[in-house]
DNA sequence: AATGATTTGTTAAATAACTTAACAAATTCT
DNA sequence: AGAATTTGTTAAGTTATTTAACAAATCATT
């Protein structure tokens, strides 16, 4: 699965030449023209990691990253700054920036950066306990507790199961699922996933705040309310 | 599963220290106390990572690093060297040696080169297309084929295959196996683990040089005559 | 070397995991 | 509104894995 990459850029040449060289570097890149244009974005997809501009047309760099630090704790978002702007004040804009990088850059600089994150995020090893609402999941156990009952569920179940708790109440696309948990994305093995959705909503039934929410042809989402 | 540490040092204070540092370290530390003792040890287990003084009786470091470098390409070997030895001559001798310290050396100085080690090697994807005898193995695709005809191999299949080979024409252990392949070693499990060695063998049936002999109440090897 | 205990080899039966089929219901498209 | 597509659900079918059963081999003890 390739790194996805939310890049917003305003300059169109420079944001071509940007894109058209972290593709060639093995990253799957969208490139929006403005922040309100990426807030958009954001809000629909999955992103692995955020380079902003911070003079945008509509909603600026510093702006889009507060929105998106407040939606997701996590994402790395690495900030692209002209020479003359003053490191203090770059620094005091550092509320959810993870890095910053000084126009004119050399590539290199730019994808070495964004491969220290891969890395960084790659190692931490992902959170294998999740509450859900009343329930607790375990996943390296495989299971599923409710008060006083437990339940065990198969490593696919669970495999699933994480994956929306990773990004719940997020849409999680059906291709996503697919590719990760069953490795194909084809008629059968999304029929299969949409027996396993069925079984997991009949494990999380006893708290009625849980649900697993369809959005048609497009993904499933875990919704706690 | 720990990363399991052969430890040469025959100054037996200096080499307790080391050892109980490691072992609090989470690290799998045997102890050996001089080269001829590591030597018999390397035959029979198993080790992730070689530790060497360079001064031992019966065989020294440099010899024995040697000779375990005939017999395994892979394990990362550290030097222990002494502050009087000129860095030229160890570079001389650098022939399998993956890395050095100067004594007297602070504990987490060679904690980190360890952690250094086991990242790489835990990086580099272990291979998976082994070939064996007339059969050649492709573990990503489950694929075990012999001239024409080809056998797709379950996941349980393939992953313990994977292991024999991994460690080809040396015994390993039943409790790693177990361990590695079923996460447990229990009565049941080891059951298990029995009818898949016998499998595999059926599937390795026509080439004649092939063997999984059974060291009685030890382990497994994968024999290539 | 004979005895009994333990471990292993192998086949078959039982269980569990996962996929496919079938049909109803919901959603989208025209 | 009607057709086409997607999804929800149950059940049947298939495959993977475990457990049982018993024979054979190995080991420990006498």
């Amino acid at each position: 699965m390739k790194t996805k990459i939310l890049l917003v850029e305003d300059d169109s040449n420079l944001g071509f030449v940007i894109k058209d060289n972290l593709t060639q570097n093995g990253f799957d890149v969208y490139l929006c023209e403005d922040g309100e244009m990426a807030w958009q974005n954001f809000q629909h997809n999955h992103f692995d990691i955020a380079i902003f501009d911070i003079m945008l047309p509509k909603l600026d760099g510093f702006t889009l990253a507060e929105k998106v630090r407040l939606a997701n704790k996590e994402i790395p978002i690495i900030f692209l700054t002209a020479k003359s702007m003053k490191e203090d004040k770059i620094k005091g804009f550092q509320l959810g920036a993870d890095d910053y990088i000084v126009k004119p850059f050399n590539m290199e600089e730019l994808v070495f950066r964004i491969k220290v994150f891969i890395k960084r995020t790659a190692k931490e090893p992902s959170a294998d306990l999740f509450q859900i609402g009343s329930y607790q999941f375990n996943y390296l156990n495989l299971e599923l507790r409710h008060e006083i009952s437990s339940k065990r569920l198969t490593q696919k179940e669970a495999n699933l199961l994480k994956l929306l708790c990773h990004r719940k109440n997020k849409m999680v696309k059906r291709e996503d699922l697919l590719k990760q948990v069953w490795g194909s994305n084809d008629y059968f093995a999304g029929r299969s996933m949409d027996v396993y959705i069925s079984k997991l909503r009949k494990y999380l039934i006893h708290d009625n705040s849980i649900e697993i929410i369809n959005y048609h042809g497009i993904g499933f989402m875990l919704s706690l309310k």
